[in-house]
Order: structure tokens, then C-alpha cells, then sequence
DNA sequence: GTAGTCTCTCTAGTCACTAGAGGTTCAAGG
DNA sequence: CCTTGAACCTCTAGTGACTAGAGAGACTAC
């Protein structure tokens, strides 16, 4: 079992560069080189690197990551730190959801009160952006826009 | 009404960097200048930066906010795109939730099925995170960490 | 006049990648 | 054995929306 920098992309969905990153975040060890210095992987990187593409896709930060896998590398530790890691984690997607639903209710409202086919001197979008009270709650301090894997 | 670039901050809870900022992206225009070339704001600024503010709470893109602003600034057009900018941001909005509640049934059933007090080879939370088979349903592919104002 | 706060510009750092330049190595076909 | 073309290498820079800090100048209250 050898597989090139490639062959490791096409196993677990994660893209080439991404894998070189990762390795330069210190997340996966340097692995062995071919003769021409390519990167040759086996099967313990792949089991590493699909654990992190799992975590990703979670939501868990390369910090977090990294703290599981540090983890893993010792068994007889105490597993209370991935606990509170993954409970941590599930708070901030509760905190998330909480606040996008808040923002939903006021967009639904901002968006559906206006037809769109009047001047944007009437336009009831613009009008509630530019002024707060006409806000059916107090919204501020709300989620933003969050980067998603396509 | 001569607003410091502070004065601005304290009254739109916009931080001073954040000001400036804005203005470097073209969403506030240059100020005037006081003789030791500070920043000098009036009425119409301190509107405006009300209205960014308002729109990012809301989750608007810098981007979505300059095209929302264009259209403020032309009362005679069709409000026909902050309509479908406020609506493209909601329907961005119900996608995070949906994906974000999929990522919390995964994550509390990780997270809910250790206690904390075991060793690190016995963790769920691990195991899981190691072997997807474990996952009650397929959520590859979801939503990744969000930025967020404090 | 002076102390202390505010403001100026500029650069660099954050997170998790992504894109591209310019060069080298590998594997398959002839 | 040789060529071709894909895959690989390193390095730098860019993304979005800020945030932090350096070093210098301006303003305000006493």
C-alpha cells in the first residue's frame, strides 16, 4: 500500500493541496518520499486523514483537530477533553441555529414585505434596512454569513 | 453635528477600524477632513454606516451591501434586486439551518453517547470521528464553522 | 505648556483553504 | 529506450471581513 498524494485525495474527498496544508498545519506527519521526493502514504495516513474529514465536516476547527488527535495518539489518557471538545462544539451549532432562526424570521419579514416591482424609493427592504425600529425584535449582535464547503 | 471617526463608533457601535475599513471597500465614502486631516462626519454618514451595520447583522455580504446602497442612492430604479438580494440571503439563511440541524442530531448523538470518564482508546467520540459507519445518517458535506461577531 | 487620549497610515495576522507560476517526476505507450 | 502528458514539487498570493500593532501626529482639558 502506496499511494501517492492523489490517490489519498481520491480516497477521502479531500483535495490535494488541502492534504498539503494540512501537513503544513502539523495534522498529518510528513510521510515518506519516492526517490523523486513525492509524497507516498499508507494506510495509517489514511485512516488519520479520513478521521479529519470527518471532524471537518462536523464543524470541529483545525485547533480542535488537532486536540483529538493528539488524543488518539495517547489511549491510556483520559478521553474527558474529546467530550468536552465535541459538547463544545455541539453548543456553538445550538448558539448557531439560534441565531440564523432570529435572522430568518426578520429576512422573511423584510423580504416578503416587498413585491419588488415599485421604485427603490418605496422599497420596503431598503426602508427597513435603514432603520432599526422598524425591526419586529432586536436582531443585533446576530449570526454572519459563514463559509460552507460547496 | 462634526463627528470624530470615534464619535461615529460610539453612536453606531461600528469599531473605528471597521470605519475605516469600510471606507478602503468604497461602502462609506471619504469624509471630510478637519485641519489636521482627521475624519469628520455628518448626518448622512452616520445614516449610512446605521444601514451597513443594520445589513450585516442581518448576515449581508459587504458585496450585497454595496449593491443595496447603489439603489439607495437611485430612488428612481426598481427595487427589483434588493428584493432578490434579501431573498437570496434568506434562502442562504434556510440552507445553513438545514444543514446545521443535521450537524447537531449527528453531533449530540456523539457527544451524548460518552461520559467523559473513560480512557481515550474507549472514547465514542473518537471512534466515531475514526470510522463514519458509526454515523446515524450521512451529513459529508455540511455546513463548516461560521464567523460570528463576539 | 503639557499630559493623555484620540487619530493617522501602514503592515501583517486571522481561518481554512484555493489558485497559479514555474519546474520536476512518474507511468504508460510506442 | 524514449517520449508524452499527467501528476507531482515548492512557493507565493488571494479570499472575506475584519483585528492588532507600530510609530507618528492631532486634539482637548487643565
Amino acid at each position: 500500500m502506496f499511494l501517492s498524494i492523489g490517490d489519498l485525495a481520491a480516497r477521502t474527498g479531500v483535495k490535494v493541496p488541502t492534504i498539503r496544508y494540512y501537513e503544513s498545519r502539523g495534522l498529518l506527519e510528513a510521510p515518506l518520499r519516492s526517490a523523486g521526493n513525492q509524497r507516498r502514504y499508507g494506510r495509517a495516513e489514511l485512516e488519520r486523514l479520513g478521521f479529519i474529514r470527518h471532524a471537518r465536516d462536523l464543524g470541529f476547527s483545525l485547533e480542535a483537530i488537532a486536540a483529538l488527535i493528539e488524543l488518539q495518539d495517547h489511549p491510556d489518557r483520559a478521553c474527558t477533553s474529546a467530550t468536552r471538545i465535541a459538547q463544545g462544539q455541539l453548543g456553538a451549532v445550538r448558539e448557531k441555529i439560534r441565531r440564523l432562526r432570529a435572522l430568518e424570521a426578520e429576512l422573511a419579514r423584510i423580504a416578503e414585505g416587498c413585491t419588488g416591482d415599485g421604485a427603490a424609493r418605496d422599497c420596503y427592504v431598503l426602508a427597513s434596512l435603514a432603520d432599526h425600529e422598524l425591526c419586529a425584535r432586536d436582531h443585533s449582535i446576530e449570526a454572519r454569513s459563514s463559509t460552507q464547503r460547496s
